[in-house]
DNA sequence: AAAATATTTGCAACATTGTTGCATTTGATA
DNA sequence: TATCAAATGCAACAATGTTGCAAATATTTT
């Protein structure tokens, strides 16, 4: 769906407002093959907006189902495309130690565990840490 | 290991000071059958102290494995026991979306998943999100 | 048991992030 | 182009993470 979809229809199959900041937004994280910080797209973006603005603009993107938004440890938050094409509903994200970023596993899909008797369970964070491929190869 | 050893003996096994707060942290978490927030311990701990010794206290826990940090999202980070005797190594960890709290699964094991060539991990965040037991219970 | 030493604590201070209210600006629509 | 709803920028504040440093405390040595 996304695939072929620009920024601007992006954001008008949802009902929003196309704003230079959501388009660039979208734009940035579309062009990343890996999640981005609030940080990073702000620094590819190319105007300069307020940081409330970022704020809503992730918020509203987010609520739109639009982006999702990855969690590594609680000082680190990065965003991808919410891509219903390329990525499986659930799947888990990668965190590497060294360069600290953020890729989303596509391959490797979740499956839900049985739980505890009474227990349900709507959602999945899934975050495996360790090495990336780029940088096993430099420590060699 | 744990299961019998009182917070005078863990912190003995581990060479940590024997420190009052130490010690009241580790009897609080070993009392809960919960993850509890820095904010519950504080408030079930006896003494009172700076949030700058919590901070390190916990941090000093965590690196000694004594104690493990769970995240939810951004926003919540719990502490429970680690304990080599009940839990296993890598466990899962459930969020309850109605009343905030978060319980270890330790029955709920992790299996490493085959990663994209190239790929190694070293650890697995894993929270499932949903709703408890007990509110589900209230529920009906 | 007291002194010496190394560690921990409390305080002050600051950075980052999340969050809200409100006036102003902007995008969509009639 | 005028109107209206929504988004933005600014100010402000809360919570949390973090460090440096002097004072207090735990452990070790005498």
């Amino acid at each position: 769906m996304f695939a072929t979809m620009n920024p601007k229809e992006i954001l008008n199959s949802h009902n929003l407002k196309r704003t230079s900041c959501r388009e660039g937004i979208i734009e940035v994280i579309m062009s990343s093959d890996k999640a981005l910080s609030e940080n990073e797209i702000r620094d590819r973006l190319f105007g300069n907006y307020d940081r409330t603005t970022f704020y809503r603009s992730f918020k509203t993107l987010v609520e739109s189902s639009i982006v999702h938004k990855i969690v590594v440890d609680n000082n680190l938050v990065k965003y991808a495309l919410d891509n219903q094409l390329t990525h499986k509903n659930e799947h888990a994200h990668f965190y590497c130690n060294e360069c600290n970023s953020v890729v989303c596993l596509e391959s490797v899909t979740i499956e839900k565990p049985a739980l505890p008797e009474g227990f349900s369970s709507s959602e999945i964070d899934f975050v495996i840490k360790g090495t990336c491929k780029l940088c096993k190869e430099k420590a060699e």
